[in-house]
Order: C-alpha cells, then structure tokens, then sequence
DNA sequence: AATGAATGAGCATTCATTCAT
DNA sequence: TATGAATGAATGCTCATTCAT
C-alpha cells in the first residue's frame, strides 16, 4: 500500500471519532473504530493522537464549536422581542429530535449530527475522565453566556442547567418531550 | 476447598459492584473486578448473574432503593411548614458531598456511601444501554413522586429535572456546589 | 475448535517459556511467542499467568531449580578429596559448552538445555525488574551453599562471583573458555 | 521552525540516549524516547544513527570512555606503594555507589552520571546483541590492561572478573556492598 | 541535510462468555 | 449447585523503519 501523503488526515480522524460517538457512544470509541471509521490505517490514529483521550478532547471540542455557533445563530438570542423560554422549548425540541437515531427524524439543519446524546456521553465521560472536564465545563458555559444576553448570568445559568435536565429525563424515560411542560417551567424560571 | 452453601452470595455480589462502581465508574465495572471485590471465584459472579446487565441493573436498584429511603425519610416531605426549597437545595448539598471524595468529608449518613456519582453514571450509562432505562426511569418516578406530596406532580417533574441538572453541573465542572443559588432558582419553580 | 480439559497446560506454558528464553533470550518472551511455543491459544497463557513477570518469575524458578539439583548431584561436593578448583573450573565448562548455540555442541547432559546464557538473561532482566531479583538471589544462593559444604560461606560466595564474572568474560568475548586460568585462579580464592 | 545548522546534535543524541538506558534500562532506549529526552524531533535521531544498535553501540562506547578515563586517573596505578586489592575495593564502592539510586548519595565526580547499572547492561545486553560485543569487550579488555600495570595480566583478567562478579551480585541482590570482603578476597587473588 | 508523516507489526492486558467437571 | 479453566476478540499503546517533502 503507498504511503500517502494527506495532510487532512488529521482532521478526518476527527470528524471520523464525532461519528463514532454519535454512533455508538464514547464506549464504542476506540483507535480501531475510528481509524475504520475514518479509513485510515490504525497507527495513523495513534500517530496523530498518542492517547484516546487526547483523541476525544479533540473530537468534543470541535463538536462544541459546532454547536455553540449553531445555538448563538438562533434569532431568538439577538431579538428582544422574542420569548426566551419559548424559544429555549423551541431549541430542546430540535436538539433533542436530532438525537436517538430510532425516531427516524433527520436530525435538524446546522447540528452537524450531533444530538443531545452527544452531549449526555461527554457528561458521563468527563465524569470519571478529568481530562474531559473542561470540555464539559466549555459546554455548558457557551450555551449560558449565549443566554446571558437575554438575561442575568445567574439565571441563565439555572437555564442551562433545567434545559440540562428536562433533556436527560426526555431520552431517559423514552423521549416523549412535552414543549408545553418545558416552556413552561423554564418561564418561571426567568424572573 | 469446600463449597459452601453461601446464601448471601447473591448480596455480596451487589454490593461488591456498587463499591467498584463507586470507585472505578461503570466502565470498571467488569466480572473480574466484582469478583475481585467481593473475595467470590469468578464463576460465582456469571452463575448468579448471567450478563452484565443483570448485574449492572440489580446493583443500581438497590442503589436506588438506599437512596429513596434515605429521601423518603426526610422530614420536610411530610412537615409543610418547612421551606420545600430550602429543604432541597439542602439535599443536594448532602448528596454531593457524599461524592466525589476528595473532600475528605464522609458520606452522609444513610446513603448507603453511594454518592451522586454513582447514580450520575446510571442516569448516563442508560442513555446508551436498553437493560437500564427502566431503572433510571424508576429513580426519577420515586424522587418525583416524594416531592409531589408537597407540590403538583408538574412541579415535581420539573424540581427534579432541575435538581439533576444542578448536580450535574456541580459534578462536572468541579466548581464548589452554591445553596443559595440553588434555593433561589428551584423556589422560582414552585408556584 | 474445542475446549480442551488439559490439566498439563500450565506447566507446558513453563517449558515452552524456558525453550523461548534460551532461544531468544529474555528481551523475546512474550504471551505470543509462549503461546505459539506451546502450541496453546494467547488467553491461556494470560490465564495461567496474568503477567509476564509471573511468568517469568515461574520459568526461572523452574529452571533455577534444574540447575541446582544438577550441580548439587555433582560428586565433587560430597567428595573431599577431590579439588575443587579443578571441579568447578570443569563445572564451567560443562556450562559454557551448554551455551550459545552456535558452537555446534549439544547441552550437556542435566542442564535441561539450560547453559549459561540463561543465568545471564536472568541477572540482566532482574537489573531492571524488581520481580526478578529474588530469583536471582536464589541463583546465587543456591550455588554458594552448595559450595559452602566444602569451604567456608564467605569463600563460597566469592567463588560463585569469580565464576560468574570468567563465565560472563568469556561469552561476551566470544567462548574461548580457558579452563587452566579458570581453575588457577579458583584455587587463590580457596584458602 | 528554521532548520538550523547544529552540529551538536549528534553529541547531544547520544548523551540523551545515555541518560535514558541509564533511567529505563536499554529495553526503555527507543528513537521514541531518546528523541523525547533529547529535544529534538523524531526523525533526526533516525537521521543520524540509522538503527538503534547504531545508537546503543555509540552510547556505550562513549560511556566506557568516560569510565576508563576515571579509572586511569586513579593515582593506585600508578602508586606503588598502595595497596592494590584496597584501590580496587575502594573504586567498586565507589562505581556502586553511583548506581541504583536509592541510596541518596550522588554518583561519584568524574563517572558522567554513569553508575554500575549502566555498564551491566551494556555487558548483559551483548549476550544476545552481536553489535555490542565489541564494546563490552573493550570495557574489559581497557581496565585489564590498566590493572596490568600493577600486576601481570592474567591476574588483572582475574581481578576485572572477580570484580564483575562481585558488582553484579551487589546490584543482583539489593545487598550492601562489603568493602572489606570484597578487599580480602580480591587480595587473595594477587599472587 | 533534515524531518513530519506514515504504517504494519507487535506488545501486555482485560474481557464476556462458555463449558467440563 | 457451583466453579476453574478456557478462549477469541478486543483494547490502548509503542515501535523501528520508511519516505515524501
């Protein structure tokens, strides 16, 4: 086989472990995976990324980037005019649509495929993994400075961490997601 | 050496995984450790629990039923003169501080030294794994169903989705745990 | 293919262990090669050694023991009126000629195939594997009190250093064994 | 990243891949690890030793120089009037003394940070790597010549591998070096 | 002259599970 | 009923070496 000269391969690599992710979990992440995934030989992943985790900060940050910018695009965050709490029940629904691949829906326009699960995985991961904590942290600080502009850093902080919740509960007990329900409680929330 | 008939084997088991999960996250949690843990030949552990899964979902309901009692027992749920918020925001600083264990505080009293990560890990691993939906569903129904007593089940609903997204925050972002902020935003969803 | 009951694997995993490090020397042993070598798939060397210092810890101690009795069988340690300067100057040279294989010499007979080289292969890995270093001891020891019953414990064990350090001379240097020097200047140390 | 011109770099290799065997022992010396160790990129040890015998054999040999230049230096060889078997004594304490590490004590001025390990695994690594065996032979062969100056040469032969054996048991056994045995039976071997 | 990229082979180890006893 | 033995697959990772630039 030629050795190729590719100098994308890096950030094929990553894109190729997003989709792993998104696919099978970060349990199903592994060097092989991805470098099947991506087509590439096993020691091309180990090259470009010596450990796993170097691997997976790379991957969810990039999945990050992806998803702040897609939320900061909303409207809803430069428009007064606009109800917060039914555009945040607005955002959960599309989010959490793109999600559990069973539903059949397409995952919505600009989350590059990546649903809530992707961002439940990083949670469980950065749990036990340190190096993914501040990842996870990025996470949830993007999407709170993004809601600050409509309100105080202290209440979109409480936001997010609603938004956080009413999400787990959605895929957890099967994905029946009540916009109402969510508007709703996250409206009393905005004081 | 004698086989003995060893009718608690069957419990030993399940607590020994709960340790291991406790300290080495789901992903530690194997036949091999659990055996390790509770001083059981290996073939003890795959007779008594064929899979994984069985094993995962029998030790993670009994870390659910310690937790429910412990919350159950508490007196804000049937006093209400108590501030429910209150009593809450007090709550999670209980369940976290049985955490994560570089605090050096003990767990509290009563949880069965099963801290919030461990039930974190159930909440996450089961977004991924079929076998442990309904047990996650389960611990959520209960702590709902507990807050219900002094609130409309909605509000439960969504005291808890709060809760959990607090927590999960505190947990993954390592920052101190505020009670302040926590009583402040679940008062907000108490009508 | 089927299961085998084969209450002999352990110890053949030991032999093929032992050809493999007189055949390629420490730096060679590996699960893969034993395995291959014992002609037993790679999970049951892991099984019967979850190590490769257990494994090598186990090989050695054999081998350290076939030496032993082989040398403790020699008359010259019975037998007082032999010399023994003149015994153990032949004792290495039955050694070496056990040695690298490219003399064309078979072993002598007792050693289990096992020359000098292996003692070798043992001291330079327990230099660095603290595992390995009460094995090695054992090797020294064991041959000391074997010359102990016929001079002194402290003679003895400069004897066993001199042997070592004109066996280790002489396989770094290309084998030529000179038995005379040998035995001249085991008698000095003999008082 | 300018190219630059640096004619240090080969010395500066080789130094690294000293430092490294001498940390690791030799199975730790990669292109990897001494690139690492020396700062400089991957490619450019391969560039300038092609194979890692390459590399070994010019670590060692530059080693050995270090050490025979300390060794001739010792005014013993050419004093006389000292008691040789007492220099030898003194200068095996002395070489141990740089080696293991535990012992607190700095190496001796004068050894490179090169401590007896080092040189046993040069000696020991050549059982099995031809490329090194003339290098081993020249350690041996350099401090014979040098002892010869204070007796004959067969002796000095016999007093380098006593001394081996003597090393290679201290390092071997974790024991404490003993001065005085070693004293008394190096004198025994001086005619 | 120098080097970043590449790659196939190999490594120790862990594992869920099966099965003979 | 229990369990020690067995095993094929998989894991993360390191490596010497080659080669295009």
């Amino acid at each position: 086989m030629p050795r190729r000269y590719d100098p994308e391969r890096r950030q094929r690599i990553i894109d190729a472990a997003i989709r792993v992710v998104g696919e099978k979990g970060i349990a199903g992440l592994s060097h092989r995976t991805v470098a099947a995934e991506a087509g590439v030989p096993l020691g091309s992943t180990t090259y470009h990324f010596a450990t796993l985790d170097e691997l997976m900060v790379a991957a969810l940050r990039q999945a990050n980037e992806g998803f702040a910018k897609a939320v900061a695009a909303r409207a809803a965050f430069q428009d007064p005019t606009l109800d917060l709490a039914d555009e945040l029940a607005g955002l959960l629904g599309e989010w959490l649509g793109g999600g559990r691949g069973e539903t059949g829906v397409p995952p919505a326009e600009g989350w590059g495929s990546v649903g809530a699960e992707l961002e439940y995985e990083l949670y469980l991961a950065a749990l036990r993994r340190p190096a993914l904590r501040p990842v996870a942290a990025e996470w949830c600080q993007d999407l709170a400075a993004a809601l600050a502009e409509r309100t105080d850093p202290v209440t979109a902080r409480a936001l997010v961490a609603l938004m956080d919740g009413i999400c787990l509960q959605a895929l957890l007990t099967g994905g029946e997601y009540d916009a109402a329900y969510a508007r709703e409680m996250l409206a009393r929330l905005i004081p």
